[in-house]
DNA sequence: TTGCCTTTGAAGAAT
DNA sequence: ATTCTTCAAAGGCAA
């Protein structure tokens, strides 16, 4: 498949894909060749277009878009908001990335436990996001405050959350669950409803990745960052800590493919998966993905160049953050994760361990149209299986 | 319960 | 320099 890959090495992205086509004729070959040309022409352009604006802070901004418009006014409402928040002494910060939903809190010592005893939230559990989130009809804080009030489970796990917490449904670059009850730090003790360990899970955080830009991955105590996870991220239950004592080289190597593993940024072709294949499944009334994938191809090919270019921009874009977002992240530190994965489970049903992986603790932003700020919730869930 | 299927593209390893 | 391999997503299905 023919790929050229002259790559600037300034943004780490790839930014003079071709589009390949396959198992069609001579002449349709020769036809994609101008079309190829083209295409790259076009993606020269957007890739130029790009890094030339790449150097300024202003310019990472979203720019004026016909789609993004709704959002704007949220943006706006979010700078509003964080306007009001710094001036009382707030320490809140906007990211300058808006493909993912940052959350700069400077302390978090009770982020994921926002409320207080009676249920009223805490004052740092208040904060806000950038405007890739929709905005929520949420009628009033009061109302969010009664329904968060912390309950409890079957399993006695305490849960905070709040009922309009399952429509926020973020734009994210990476899997839209990994701010889903499914995805959190794990450490969280059942009986007490506290963290197990003063660290529940300390996943990468990239040192010098993006300038006051920091995901907050832990969840209390000793450790001075509360924690977020990156939707790139899969937390798998563990305990971990770079600070921690390293174990014995069996164990530690366990260990390791259970670490949490940072996900591959999706390419051009994936992002257009993510975006038509429920339009295909509509459609066709196929759910088989295999099926539904080779449709997709076939309408990935029948793409315009332009259709085409925009799925390249998002990916280079993509690429370029995760890169930031991971400096010294390589695509082969994933190689064999899976299969590794696979076994280690597996072995685990094998010795009959219950599968337990800890408790998972997400969280949710609620905008209140009342007074334009957002409410951190926070929910946990105990997991026992995949 | 697990792994395969199926697609394209990116990136790293191997030749 | 070229080719090969792996992994990103998705969910049904066979073993």
């Amino acid at each position: 498949m023919p790929q050229l890959n002259g790559g600037d090495g300034d943004d780490l992205g790839a930014n003079d894909e071709l589009i390949a086509f396959k198992d069609e004729g001579e002449q349709e070959e020769k036809r994609n060749v101008s079309a190829e040309r083209d295409l790259d022409d076009v993606k020269s352009s957007l890739v130029n277009e790009s890094e030339s604006s790449s150097d300024s802070e202003a310019d990472r901004r979203p720019k004026p878009d016909p789609d993004l418009e709704s959002r704007a006014r949220h943006s706006q409402l979010f700078e509003e908001a964080l306007r009001r928040q710094q001036d009382g002494g707030g320490l809140f910060q906007p990211s300058p990335y808006v493909g993912y939903p940052f959350f700069m809190i400077p302390d978090l010592g009770n982020l994921c436990s926002p409320y207080l005893t009676n249920g009223a939230l805490t004052t740092s559990a208040r904060t806000y996001l950038p405007f890739q989130w929709p905005l929520l009809d949420v009628p009033g804080r009061s109302a969010i405050r009664d329904s968060a009030t912390p309950t409890h489970l079957s399993n006695n796990m305490p849960v905070v959350q709040h009922p309009h917490m399952t429509h926020l449904h973020p734009l994210l670059s990476y899997s839209p669950e990994a701010f889903s009850p499914q995805r959190a730090s794990p450490g969280f003790s059942p009986d007490t409803g506290m963290s197990r360990t003063p660290h529940a899970a300390c996943y990468p955080v990239s040192p010098g990745g993006m300038p006051g830009v920091q995901w907050f991955l832990s969840t209390s105590g000793a450790h001075p960052q509360s924690s977020i996870p990156h939707p790139a991220i899969v937390p798998t239950g563990q305990d971990e800590c770079d600070l921690c004592p390293s174990l014995p080289d069996a164990q530690q190597e366990k260990e390791d493919e259970k670490k949490p593993h940072i996900k591959k940024p999706l390419n051009a072709f994936m992002l257009y998966m993510r975006e038509e294949r429920p339009k295909v499944v509509a459609q066709c009334k196929v759910k088989e993905s295999a099926t539904i994938n080779q449709i997709l191809g076939q309408r990935w090919h029948s793409l315009s160049k332009e259709e085409q270019a925009k799925y390249y921009e998002l990916a280079r874009k993509e690429r370029l953050l995760h890169s930031k977002l991971y400096p010294g992240w390589s695509a082969r530190d994933n190689y064999g994760k899976k299969k590794k994965r696979k076994r280690a489970k597996s072995e685990t049903l094998l010795e009959g361990k219950t599968p337990f992986r800890g408790t998972r603790e997400s969280t949710c932003l609620i905008h209140d149209r009342v007074d334009h700020t957002f409410i951190h919730c926070c929910v946990l869930t105990k997991l026992t299986s995949r």
